[in-house]
DNA sequence: ATGTTGACATTGA
DNA sequence: TTCAATGCCAACA
């Protein structure tokens, strides 16, 4: 019943699912989320959904850019605490501000 | 009801 | 190489 209704549902629900998934001190892409999820190319509705994760209990702080950026930092409580949570978890920062993809890039069900 | 925006990514020119 | 346009899904005005 209303499996249209759980559609619509299921894509936050997805990639709930997978954020929840990111391993402590590790982060993933939007791009890999949507792709896991089977959307590759709505990685910018991803990110929508981690807006309405932002009050959730999902490390939306581990989820950054192609490029590693917290470009959600934003959208947290205080603009820091995402990087602060970050180097917290013992993530590496390039000089950019950007996460080391190249040391903490986890891909969901590669660390399942 | 329609159009635009939004925590992105990919491809084309 | 760099810039621009497109695709996806949902929420907001």
């Amino acid at each position: 019943m209303n499996e249209r209704s759980e559609d619509r549902n299921d894509f936050f629900e997805k990639v709930w699912e997978v954020v929840a998934e990111i391993p402590f001190g590790k982060v993933t892409t939007y791009g890999h989320i949507a792709e896991h999820i089977g959307v590759k190319s709505a990685a910018r509705t991803v990110g929508w959904a981690l807006s309405a994760a932002a009050g959730s209990n999902l490390p939306a702080h581990r989820v950054v850019n192609r490029f590693g950026a917290l470009s959600g930092k934003m959208h947290f409580s205080t603009p820091t605490v995402m990087e602060e949570r970050l180097r917290s978890e013992g993530v590496a920062f390039d000089q950019d501000g950007c996460v080391r993809l190249d040391l903490h890039l986890w891909i969901p069900g590669e660390g399942a």
